[in-house]
DNA sequence: TTGTAAGCGTTATCAG
DNA sequence: CTGATAACGCTTACAA
């Protein structure tokens, strides 16, 4: 209860009877300490509940013990996204048994993206960063480079880098789906597609437009910005076309939950007249009717390897680059057989 | 591209002529500056491109200029929720104007929430927490105390708090929603509730059995974890019962959009045959079939509200306690009029 | 193996 | 209004 202030370096090393330097050494466990010494030191430490201040560590090594993860999109398509919290959690898994904490940044309406990589670098206030929904010739490498930090990007940029990188093979999932459908009869694909500047929305479309034309199935791609609202709107298009595919590809499951929704508003049974896919396999997605047939990753194992591959980077470690385990395609209800030809369109031509 | 150190406070002294304390007054703009040095202070500092040193300025002041926010709850169950990231976002936009970052902590399998806000505060990493999901008689609440740090709530403790507290009514999100229920003629609503160690949860349901005794309409409640899962389980459970209500409502969106999916697979139509509403009104909600009816909260502007005010207690104000506008009840596709009593059940008793 | 002393970049104190 | 000087708590040469 009383204002005590908190011990330091010096009260340990009075108590131990040594200097601070040699109790900094054998905080650090540095060779060059006895043993003696060092037990004392440590029992003295132990004694007076001391913890060494990050501050007085941070100003004189330099250091933030801090990694940053700026997030850039808006926070409404974001606030969709459940891949943020459960890759977030992977992160925290690492950096909360490694002394390290998260320094979480979002770009708003009065500072840009890279304002916020700037204000966080200048003000040191962290080590290195997470770059996430990498895009097309990412700006963020250069800048975080040239801000002398590291860095760890989701994915393989599409320019050079001196970061590490830590990646799924998204496009496999994709493939999978495809080839269930191809499988299921179905001769005429759609896929929603995410932007096309994030490098692993289009990953996943050249992923689709490489299956589909593999299985020689007519396909067609479109682009939306990942959210239900477009993804809905998407749908309605697609569906209004002359000649509507009889299955649909989302990039994410949000479109897909949105598609199902536009499809059942048009009277359009799921999977019986149409079949569709999503991705990140939420678990919202298994308890609709019919429950969605997607694409798993494992977003939390992204985040503990991502965390681990940014703590060796920070250490000095060589650049590497990581390859997550493939996604599966969880086959549910949302997709059946392609529906026989006769009972929509196609007489006209 | 050359290494050069950046330019410290004494550097910005010599070129402008003056002391290092006489800066460090100048940059504070404290009284006792001559407009003249200061002008040369601000201007020396300018062209040396001379900003203060957070961590210099940090281990002097023992202010550690950041915030945290721990997550207890299971990241699988909070990565559905949208709440976090408008939340989140609505911090930022006010953290970000007031050089004041935003560290996310999770608690872990290996790291217990209370060990988490422990680890935070004694390498004074932050200067106060922002504490969310309150809970029955919430241990955080002398834990942040006794760390001697501040704190803002969100909703007010079920104890005696020394902090300020955010909260948005949303009693009377729930009122409104049985209220239309009741108007349209519902006589038999059932309320699919939060764990009941949570405050607001607890607070939803309290709502709801006021609302519905009121109204003289029969009710029920059955508590969840919140997850998709219990929501569509107490779906379940409720329609397979003798006397189904005609009409539920959900305390998150997300089990409302599970219930909806389970109704439909048991044939029952929304609204037709059962009205359902949400609370959070989500993005995706709008976009199923039938569109969801949901109670709608700004958890944005809950964000920026509760960083300023976190913001004015760490600048030694005293405590207050803001109430944000009431959420309003967004009547979508997903409630009717109360289905005919003849076609289902009723007739055993 | 251990002690000494000089940083790291602020803010605070206190005579001028 | 100014300007030394001393904290703040650690790390790290350099000496001993």
């Amino acid at each position: 209860m009383s204002d005590a202030p908190r011990p330091t370096i010096a009260d340990v090393a009075r108590r131990a009877g040594v200097s601070k330097g040699l109790v900094s050494f054998a905080l650090n466990d540095r060779p060059g300490v006895s043993p003696d010494s060092r037990e004392r030191i440590l029992e003295a430490a132990r004694e007076l509940g001391w913890t060494p201040s990050l501050r007085g560590r941070s100003l004189s090594t330099g250091r933030s013990f801090a990694c940053g993860l700026v997030i850039g999109r808006s926070p409404d398509v974001i606030a969709a996204d459940p891949f943020f919290h459960s890759f977030i959690a992977g992160l925290e898994d690492v950096f909360s048994t490694s002394g390290q904490i998260l320094v979480l940044a979002a770009a708003t309406p009065g500072r840009h993206e890279t304002e916020t990589y700037r204000g966080l670098a200048s003000d040191r206030r962290v080590d290195g960063f997470v770059i996430t929904d990498l895009r097309a010739d990412d700006e963020r490498i250069a800048l975080v480079e040239s801000l002398r930090l590291t860095a760890v990007t989701l994915g393989h940029p599409d320019i050079e880098s001196p970061f590490s990188s830590v990646s799924v093979e998204d496009g496999a999932g994709i493939r999978s789906a495809v080839a269930h459908l191809a499988e299921l009869g179905h001769r005429r694909i759609a896929h929603v597609a995410g932007p096309q500047t994030m490098l692993h929305a289009r990953r996943r479309a050249d992923a689709f437009t490489q299956a589909a034309a593999a299985a020689s199935v007519e396909h067609v791609v479109v682009t939306t910005d990942f959210s239900a609202a477009e993804g809905a709107e998407a749908t309605r298009t697609l569906l209004a076309s002359d000649e509507p595919p009889t299955a649909i590809v989302y990039s994410n499951d949000h479109m897909a939950m949105a598609g199902l929704g536009v499809a059942q508003r048009l009277g359009i049974r799921v999977p019986l007249d149409l079949s569709i896919t999503g991705f990140d396999d939420t678990e919202l997605g298994r308890h609709l009717h019919p429950a969605l047939t997607s694409v798993a990753t494992d977003a939390r194992e992204w985040g503990t390897v991502t965390a681990r591959t940014l703590l060796d980077a920070l250490a000095g470690a060589d650049p590497i680059h990581v390859e997550l385990s493939e996604p599966a395609l969880i086959v549910r209800e949302s997709t059946g057989p392609a529906p026989h030809p006769h009972p929509r369109g196609g007489s006209r031509d």
